[in-house]
DNA sequence: AGATTAATCTATATAACCGATAGACAAATA
DNA sequence: TATTTGTCTATCGGTTATATAGATTAATCT
């Protein structure tokens, strides 16, 4: 599940990819043109920072700004910086693997599996789109039928 | 991501499926052989039956029972019965869409776009996988490597 | 140096949700 | 009618999400 922070984080990092080389934005201003709270946003660009995708420039003049190319960024890589493991159930993590502690034989335990695939299927998707992807994607309206099926 | 509900009801109906036909198996049973509480498991079997997947019969010898055959039985309607829409954010969801209300433009935001994708990974695991696959991988032990890169 | 700007840190608050429990009630069977 | 078992209502502690407030630090400009 996205929450408001991994949505606010892909949004202004988005918004970092689209700026001019060497340019840099401030917080309060991705803040009010996205639509998020500024002091929720300070905390989710130190995440994304200290996760050396972002780096940042105080006093004036100062702001945020990119620590590397946008194509170098991985969707999954910003959303796991932010909310941790992607995989839908701990015993299913690559990353974070964690039994469960009510569960008997993990070998053979069928949600384990299945689960595993859902979290393969995902990590397939969002490991595999980068920032400068979704940059590209915002500059194109979406295809109109077919995606509205609602 | 998937809550213990929807592990626990996943577990409790592939229990069920277990059984042999007309066969019926009680709260108490299921809940006890799987570690889970009995009065949780309550309230997720009353989902499972509201959503027609099973059939119950109070009184003695009675219990829960699949109120259909395992193999038309898709993980997916599970989860769904449990813990709603699968897509990661609201936007994304093709059964239950909901705009954001902070969001501008709906039909150019990556995020929705990347979510989209995302969503349709999941949705293709969990809508071709049924309950009668999950007993079929709860019989035979998991492979070995690759699986544990944990 | 002093003023200003803007990021950073610490602390707190509110609301929703998860996971579980208790207990009364209803229905079926023997 | 007594027993068993599912059904419903209500509640409740703990955690997480979503912020907000205020003080602090660092950089820049005059």
């Amino acid at each position: 599940m996205l929450t408001n922070k991994g949505k606010y984080g892909l949004k202004a990092i988005v918004h970092l990819a689209k700026l001019e080389a060497g340019e840099t934005a401030q917080v309060a201003d991705i803040a009010q043109k996205n639509n998020i709270s500024k002091k929720f946003l300070d905390a989710i660009l130190l995440d994304l920072r200290n996760a050396g995708m972002l780096r940042s420039k105080k006093g004036p003049g100062g702001g945020y700004a990119l620590a590397k190319p946008a194509r170098t960024i991985k969707v999954g890589a910003v959303i796991r910086a932010l909310e941790g493991p992607i995989a839908p159930i701990g015993c299913a993590s690559r990353s974070a693997f964690r039994a469960c502690e009510d569960c008997g034989e993990i070998d053979s335990c069928p949600v384990r599996s299945v689960m595993t695939e859902v979290r393969d299927a995902m990590a397939g998707v969002v490991d595999n789109t980068t920032i400068a992807d979704m940059v590209r994607r915002s500059l194109v309206k979406a295809p109109a039928e077919a995606e509205y099926v609602i």
